[in-house]
DNA sequence: TATTCTTTTGGCG
DNA sequence: CGCCAAAAGAATA
């Protein structure tokens, strides 16, 4: 399933009606319907977040994970919007150091709904989605204005 | 002080 | 083992 956001093309895929993962996708990527009730109620809820970045969501998916990664998931979705933290603070709150944290983050499956576009580095921006330049941190700052963080 | 290095680091495949 | 979306410290100017 693919819907177009104000950010570009984002890939969603289910499991049984169950959200599994988000991806970006190039622009080149074809658009595709589907009518299903499952998945148009996981898109209101996006469409609702860009609109409003307060937004909170309310809606099941898969967590599939290290123990690690779970608790590191949980407490990002624990930061309000408008909320940035760095990795080093996160470190500090889950009791690890901040390369770990770094390391749960990039295995995030769901970009948005699991805020790790939250989590900034110390000095600068940090990374996203598997990369620490080019045009995935665009969208990361692009998130962040849209939460009043910058 | 500001930049660039090198080392330390936790959990994962 | 070696790979990382980091940070702190040392070295340099």
């Amino acid at each position: 399933m693919i819907i177009t956001t104000p950010i570009g093309k984002l890939g969603l895929k289910l499991s049984s009606n169950i959200l599994s993962s988000i991806r970006f996708l190039p622009k080149t990527a074809l658009l595709s319907t589907n009518q299903d009730q499952a998945i148009q109620r996981i898109i209101t809820e996006l469409h609702a977040y860009f609109k409003n970045p307060q937004h909170q969501f309310k809606l099941e998916f898969q967590m599939e994970g290290t123990a690690f990664q779970k608790r590191v998931w949980k407490a990002l979705q624990n930061i309000p919007s408008g909320k940035v933290l760095t990795y080093k603070e996160l470190a500090q709150k889950l009791k690890t150091s901040p390369r770990a944290i770094g390391n749960a983050c990039r295995r995030n499956p769901l970009p948005i709904i699991v805020p790790c576009h939250r989590v900034v580095s110390q000095q600068g921006l940090g990374g996203y989605n598997g990369k620490t330049g080019g045009e995935m941190l665009n969208i990361k700052q692009w998130l962040l204005k849209h939460e009043g963080s910058i």
